[in-house]
DNA sequence: TTGCTCCTCACGTCACGTGAGGTGGC
DNA sequence: TTGCTCCTCACGTCACGTGAGGTGGC
């Protein structure tokens, strides 16, 4: 039998890892990695140039393998294999850091509105807005609470998985509206954060908006529009075709009988 | 008691929502969600206008939020609320940002530094290097591979958590190779992606390094010493303070008895 | 009635963490 | 002997997943 002199026991082994006692238990139970040698009475006895051997375990649990990959790796390892496997990871790390960046700039611009919503309560000004891409839902009449929700959700479960959703809303035709039909031919819409190939687009064009931020519940939201319009009329301005209605402050920040904040905005076509 | 013509069973909602029953019982056990209301035989009903409620507590799940952490910030919403938490997630991405950046980086290195070894079996040649900033260890005399062991992983543990091990090997003075001394005054380093203000700080300069990867076991390291030496002096080439040791292809790429493969490298001292 | 859905246990997964209760070595 | 370490259960954590076995509605 090895001299134990020359051994470090569980505690020990575990302190120079940095890991508990309870990590190099498990490892064992599930045969990954063993002490050099037990004694009659159990105990465990690891060698110090084990340490390495724990130390690639350890290296690859920091890049996210789970114990089973970890084995496997392991049990067929060759230069070669660690090389592809940096590979797959590096393309894998690429693709995170591309959805941590978009996800970072959602929440930031996200907060902006947020912020500008608290600011403008039911104020109407002009806004300049660059171009979107928008994929919407089909087109919705008279709907009720649960079409709308269906109509919504199958919107949503239609983008892949990955896919950030930058903004979410509903369109009007600005004609209906003006006309008080408030449930014609309204889609929801997403602003996704990559093109989606199943969903219908829309063009959302860059130029300036009317735009108002509406405190409160849906059904005074009439009031904003026709607010709006007056303010349309009162100063010359033509208005385009959709009316756009954002969510900046929904659920998420607010519970729901608190009533939304909308960023209520309209194209203004120049003349 | 409300219709329930109007409401959606648990397997219907789920899969408006995109998820499966189990856990929206899983949610409702747990009081983070429950149904609009349960019937007398235990059917639970959701409201569409649930969906989203739902949508906010997937929303929050997809940036990493426990399910209680969920429950805490959702009792206690406030647009306030989730602009502290955007910036607060901001910063952390940012910082996984940058964690990842680094770590896709260290792959890519250690890949081609992996590649170059398997190519160059033995083989002396000049390779230029920038410099680097080392964490070493404590000096090492005649240790044995306990304590050459406690002392690497002495020096690894002295680091901080989150800091990325980028290389990691030995060095010596080259005047006690020269005199065959192997184990006199040596040290563990780590090339660390930012600097630690703890460990020992040793600048490796930049300029020409005459290279060698030794590939087999650690005792017929003197081989490749006595060849690079030879080399140096019918070369004409003066040879720095201290021989580098760097672990390229080691436990994590072969199994320890099929020898590792070692970067040496000295630095040339121009004359 | 058939076929589908609903329900509630209860146990599994993953990688350990956390004691409890007992033993062994210096 | 004291104080420390070692061990083995066994159960907990997290967010569900996976059946089993039974019931209910159209």
């Amino acid at each position: 039998m090895t001299n134990k002199k020359n051994h470090l026991t569980t505690g020990e082994f575990a302190k120079l890892c940095n890991v508990t006692k309870h990590t190099l238990f498990h490892y064992h139970d599930i045969g990954l990695f063993e002490p050099a040698f037990s004694d009659d009475n159990g105990y465990r006895y690891y060698h110090a140039l084990q340490y390495d051997s724990f130390c690639a375990i350890a290296q690859l649990r920091t890049i996210g393998m789970s114990l089973s990959e970890i084995k496997a790796f392991l049990d067929n390892r060759t230069p070669r294999q660690l090389i592809t496997l940096y590979q797959e990871q590096e393309d894998a790390i690429a693709q995170q850091i591309k959805q941590l960046k978009e996800i970072k700039k959602a929440m930031a611009s996200t907060r902006s509105h947020m912020e500008q919503a608290l600011l403008s309560i039911n104020h109407t000004c002009i806004q300049y807005e660059t171009q979107s891409r928008l994929s919407i839902s089909k087109c919705m009449h008279e709907a009720d609470d649960l079409e709308m929700t269906l109509t919504y959700a199958n919107l949503v479960r239609s983008i892949e998985d990955d896919t950030l959703i930058k903004a979410s809303g509903m369109m009007h035709p600005t004609q209906d509206l003006k006309n008080m039909k408030y449930d014609n031919n309204c889609y929801f819409y997403l602003c996704l954060a990559q093109a989606t190939k199943d969903a219908t687009p829309h063009t959302k064009s860059s130029g300036d908006y009317l735009t108002t931020y509406h405190h409160g519940q849906y059904d005074s939201l009439h009031l904003t529009y026709e607010r709006m319009f007056v303010y349309a009329e009162t100063h010359h301005i033509r208005l385009g075709e959709w009316c756009y209605e954002e969510r900046i402050i929904d659920e998420l920040a607010i519970n729901t009988d608190e009533g939304y904040i909308l960023k209520v905005s309209i194209r203004i076509i120049l003349t």
